[in-house]
DNA sequence: GATGAATGAGCGTTCATTCAT
DNA sequence: CATGAATGAACGCTCATTCAT
């Protein structure tokens, strides 16, 4: 087996379609994040989507109702994918700050090895879709953002963390974390251990109190 | 004059096409900047901007490329309106600290006032056309960020500023107050001057040395 | 065996597969029938109708070619019921005045009791199929439509019957009737037993010498 | 001037975009119609409508807000040519029988020679739009049907009509006369002015006292 | 210079039909 | 035989851009 006979599967699976129903579905969200990541909602039609998918346009309406459904569905994976990682190894039980540092660094971390998750998601959240979405989990709280919440709530007590709306402490506490990791997908900065503390340790100044 | 004589104008400015060669050109950047804000790039057709700034379709191609064009010139009189409004009283002679509120402030103030103007902006940032400015900011820094890397190195020789690529202390001192303003915006949050002073303060804390 | 069994039944035949060939194809054209009944030929589209008649997709197509042929052999279904239920009863020693009022008071009888049916030919009457058919139709009469031209013949030589073509007897005779029909099906008009025979009866005015 | 030189006119006219705006509109409504009343709605897409009037795609739009509305116009300005040519010489004053006699042979009159006319509206009556346009029609009588109406009342107060419904009367007076015109222009028979007013004579007889 | 009617490529989506299972 | 996932041509419609007036 070397990278030629590889190929050849690939080939197979893209023109014998011995893709299974699974595959299909995954086949149609990888290539779409990867075409939205890098042009955006509107530079992905569906037919190129299809094509690069190499499933017939109608196949895609089969596992998502209509191009808006898919790209809130896309948002939804990368989502549970990242709750999951970020709570995985919580330390549930350790100290304000450190539960602090472990969300940053979790959040560079994965971000970094994922960045087509990343720039999905930032179009994502820049969009009307982003706005309605952000409105709702302000209201209604869940996976890491309700960890962020508690974790807020327990340093307020502690009174380890400033008096601050808690839309304020996730302004602070994360916007300069997304921005570096932008900045390190970009390849404006690279990001390395040292660096990845010192943003993550700063952000812990600028909340702590 | 009064207020029905000024109706009057407007109604000769629209119908009667009075509007000078300035006028129009204003009137579609104006127009353009309402729609765009409120819609998004894909939700302001060019004929529906033609309709509400009073001009023929073909008139906009007079004075814009493009809709590319348009998009772009669009941002740099946004970008060149808040350079001014950043320098006319910028502190060049106060310390790195008390010019770094200042130019906090400046963002708070400036945008929490011109909401069309921020969401504009953010619109921009995010979408191809952002990145390719993005990088191009980075290699010939100007106007407003060009005082910002003026004083990160004199923060950084004075060690007041931590020693991190200026890249990382544009995210660490802006980010949230970006975030913040779009919280205000999207009335998340409401900034009053305390908590407006409170998150730039924060932004400081993260910085400095 | 009480309305639960039955019920169970009805769930066996739609879950479990159980039905035969015959059951199968009766299945596809009755559902056929209600629903392009209701929403036209358009407005069922061959996936909605496998969906509601219980089978798969493909299976429609082992029991009839094509959607064009499965339109055309529906209405052969409808048509021959028809026929069965005119000629059941039919009064062929009659006088012809008597059979004129039979096929009348039929064609009420039928059609009011069965509203699908009669939108169903309607729908197929007004369409390319319709032409095509009322063509052959014409060429070579068959069941009610052969009755008929024995009836108009036979009246003819009587002289009960003006001296029209056979095509003008039929509009003069049927139009008023059916749509009659469709006026009560549709609700802008209910058709009591007086004015039934009144309705057949001006018709016979019509056509009597 | 000859056939060629005409050619050649309709050459220029075609690729030359000498149309003026009514034009455009006009060769819309008259290919529209053409189409329609040989393919059904169906059977005349948008694309094949925009390319035998010699108009780009868009342009339709431009006229007709959708294709429903295209189709609701279209029998709208059938509608009223009836109308006008109705209207024109209707003998109000006369007795109600010449009235009838008269709107007969109109109706023959009117769509023998406007065949396509007739099989739209045929169409049109036959459809979702028909229904609730017949809806309407029937609680808010105006044009030939308020003569119609008209007529019916005056017929019945002179008791020269029979006790009968609006509707049926309807149905009993005109339903043979447009299947009668349908049969003239699918060639099942031919109408001479003898056949004519032998039919109109006929729908009086069946709806006269 | 200004206009806006006209354009047509391109979009998201549907659905009759096929065919591997 | 029966299935239903997959297909892709075709649909109605939009909109950035052009160009005759």
């Amino acid at each position: 087996m070397n990278i030629h006979s590889f190929s050849f599967f690939l080939f197979l699976k893209k023109k014998n379609k011995i893709m299974s129903k699974i595959d299909k579905r995954e086949e149609i969200i990888k290539t779409a994040m990867e075409l939205i990541a890098e042009q955006g909602f509107h530079g992905t039609p569906m037919a190129l989507l299809s094509e690069k998918a190499g499933v017939g346009a109608g196949t895609i309406y089969r596992y998502f109702e209509n191009k808006d459904v898919l790209i809130k569905e896309l948002y939804n994976e990368i989502d549970k994918k990242f709750k999951a990682f970020l709570m995985e190894n919580y330390p549930h039980e350790r100290p304000v700050r450190e539960c602090f540092f472990y969300i940053g660094k979790c959040i560079i971390e994965y971000f970094i090895n994922k960045p087509l998750d990343f720039r999905y998601t930032e179009q994502f959240h820049n969009s009307p879709y982003g706005i309605e979405f952000r409105r709702n989990k302000l209201i209604n709280l869940t996976g890491e953002d309700y960890f962020c919440r508690i974790l807020f709530e327990k340093g307020r007590e502690q009174q380890v963390i400033k008096t601050i709306p808690l839309v304020i402490f996730f302004d602070l506490a994360f916007a300069p974390i997304i921005w570096a990791v932008r900045d390190h997908i970009l390849g404006f900065v690279t990001l390395d251990e040292d660096l990845k503390m010192q943003i993550v340790s700063s952000c812990w100044d600028s909340v702590k109190m």
